[in-house]
This record gives C-alpha cells, structure tokens and sequence, in this order.
DNA sequence: TGTTCTATAACATATTTATGCGGTTGCTGA
DNA sequence: TCAGCAACCGCATAAATATGTTATAGAACA
C-alpha cells in the first residue's frame, strides 16, 4: 500500500486528487494540506512514501516547502506538480531534490503509474519538461569555452598549479627542474593571456579546462 | 511514417531491431550501420527522423558519432541505445545533445513508445536513467559547499583574488592599506586551510564561495 | 634541408606573496 | 563594563613568483 500526503491549495482539486487515489487499489491518501506551513511536523505524524506537492501555493510554496523538508527528510519521494512547464521552476525543484516533475493535466491513470515510478525510486516527468530538463542539462555543460592549446605537458602543469602546487613542488613531481617549470607556466600565461597563477587557476576553472 | 536508422555493432542486434522496428505499423529503419565512420553523409543521404545509436562500438563509439553529428545536424532525434546506466556515458551523450538515453533490455513495445515519443519532441529516457540525471543534476546545483564564516570584507577580498587582483589592486579597490589586506587575507587562509592564493581561488571555485 | 614546435634547462632580477610580530578603534553582547 | 571580534594599520623578512634572455635536443613537417 503507497501511503501519500497532498499539498495543494485548491480545493477542488486537493478534493479530486484524493478521490481519485482513494478509489484505487494499493493507494491510500493519509491527508491533503492546503499549505506547507507545518510541513516537517505533518510528514514526521504521517511518514508518507510519497508526496504530491503542489507548486503554486500561497504563503510557503512548493520549492520552499520541499527545500525545507529535504533539510530533515531525504527518504519520502517527492512528486512536483504545476501547471505550466515553467523553466524556472523545474530547475529549482529538481536543484532541491524532487523526485519527479509533472503536469496537472497529467491523465489520471498515468497519474497513478506515475507516483508507482517515483516510489520505486525512477523520476517520473512529463514528456515536456524530460525535454527541459536535458535541455538545460546540456547547455549548462557544453561550452567548455575555447581551446588554449595547450600542450600535454602545460596542461599536466597547469592541473598541478590547480591543485595548490608551488613550483617547486611541480619540479619534483614531474621529475624537472624548477626553471622548466617556470618555461611551461610563462607559456601557459601567454596562451591563456593570464599574468598571475591565481588568475590561470581562476581561468581554468571557469573554462572547464580541468 | 517514422523513418529511422540503426547504428549498432552486434550483427544479432541489429538484425532483430531492424525485424521489430519494421514488422511495426508506422515504422521503417531505411539501414542499418555497424558504425559511425560515415555517419554524417549516411544521415545526409537517408534523412531519418529518428537514430537508434549504441555506445559502445568498436571505431568512432556513439558519444563520438553523437557529437559528429550534432555539430551538422540538430533535428534529428538520436536515442542513445545501452547496456548499462553508467553515469559518465550517459552524462557525456547527455550533454551533447542525445534527446533520449535508454536501455538495451527495454521490452520491444516500449522501445516503439520511446520512438515515437523522442520523434514528437519527447526525451525518453528509462527510469534509472532518468533517475540518475536528476540526481547529476541536483549534486552539481546543490552543495554549497561549507561555512566558512568569513566576514563581509574577507569575502569582498577573496572575491577580487579571484578576479586576479594582487595586494596593491585590492588595497587600492578597497581603500585599504596594503597591510591591511595582508591581514584579511591571512585570516581568510586560516579559515578556508590554505596557504595560497592560487589554492585559496581554487577553494572559492569548488565550493562556490564566489 | 631548414623551419617550427615542444621540452628541457640556466641565470638574473624585480615584484609579489606568506608569515611573523606588534598595535588602535569601534561595535556588540553577556 | 569587559571580552571578543572585525576592521584597520605598520614593520620585517623569507619564500615564491613573474619576467627577461638564452640555449640545446628531438620530433614533425614541408
């Protein structure tokens, strides 16, 4: 039997959803709350398997309500759901740890498999924001920004200058002398157009470059 | 009608793909490659809608023939095909731009599903993959990383060390004495535990201090 | 064959950084 | 009212870094 608590501030629907789980086999609702106000106390009485949070709420919403309870409560699975495929949103929810993210619009019977999914550990989406989500995913890490041209020897300094290393230290590492060390890091500065350690360190990081 | 092609090394495979996909009302695969080494004229020959592609094949592996491709060709929809959810795999096709990623063990009417569904604009992915791009995704939005308490001046000094700032920029920026930056930034070595600025950079990128 | 690139290395010098010590002021909270 | 802390400043010194110039050897390339 999945146990589930809703959040959703409509009552019509906080109704509707109920009903509907109630009327099948396997699902039981064990309460539905119109806000997140109490949120951390309500799931500890109940310890659901599964949530169905809303996001659009007023006072506490969605992604406030369930930033606050993963703080505590990493275990119960959450189900996001929201009218539109808002960009925004669906990267904050799945940033705080929701479980799956859905529309309203979502059939019943899909509904249904849905919190199935989510409780047996997969993350049920909605086709549109499984789109999103990769979308996001891969503009977030494909520009991996110019290539500098380094060769494998400025590139293996440079991961050492990285990781905190002083020249002298890189010397012994790479079994060179220190003033070799100086030759590489002079090239690396005038490729990544840098004229400071700290700086080259700066770049490599933002440039994804190690 | 749902055209398709087929990259994939294990002749049985292919073959019984091929059988499925075309014994399918609605589906045809126009050919069938045991790997990508010509994929970008094959595409421009065949025009599919859809690309089953594996990972794992001798020669140009699909992640490559994924990102050949991409780099000509963004409509296609390309379902990544394999055998195990490994994470950097599905992290690398992912980020290049494959619209869906699912398992080879996928039964043949849901693999029609997932077809259908990349072909209308959907990413398909199986649940334990989509499982594990959530979690990709939250890690690497999510820790914050410590507190490491630093005062409202110290992070104002760490941030311009970050920018590349030396002693005398920052002391000039701030309106400070230099040896009142020395003081800052000793403290700030304290209590993020380094003893450079390089180190103290890289610790401000990993941790998100900036 | 000569050119270019990389890796290696040395020497010199100026600047920057790291670290120690010391101190004053002003605010805040117990 | 006193302790603690943040912010400020100074002096001194050793270490590390940045920058210049120069040079050799091997590999790649046309």
């Amino acid at each position: 039997m999945t146990k589930l608590l809703i959040y959703e501030d409509n009552p019509q629907l906080r109704e509707g959803l109920t009903m509907l789980i109630n009327g099948s086999d396997g699902f039981e609702v064990l309460a539905a709350f119109k806000n997140c106000n109490n949120i951390i106390e309500e799931v500890n009485a109940w310890n659901p398997d599964v949530i169905l949070m809303d996001i659009d709420m007023p006072g506490i919403n969605g992604i406030e309500g369930l930033k606050q309870l993963r703080q505590v409560n990493t275990d119960v699975k959450i189900l996001m759901l929201t009218v539109f495929d808002d960009n925004k949103n669906v990267f904050q929810a799945i940033s705080n740890g929701a479980n799956g993210y859905i529309l309203k619009k979502t059939p019943p019977a899909r509904l249904l498999e849905y919190i199935t999914e989510a409780q047996s550990g997969g993350a049920p989406m909605t086709a549109s924001i499984a789109t999103q989500v990769l979308k996001m995913f891969s503009s977030m890490n494909n520009e991996k920004g110019e290539d500098y041209h380094l060769s494998d020897r400025e590139k293996q300094v440079l991961q050492l200058l990285v990781e905190g290393y002083s020249y002298k230290m890189i010397a012994s590492e790479m079994f060179i002398a220190i003033d070799t060390v100086r030759s590489h890091i002079k090239k690396i500065y005038e490729k990544l157009h840098v004229n400071s350690k700290s700086e080259a360190v700066a770049k490599a990081f933002k440039d994804k470059l190690v």
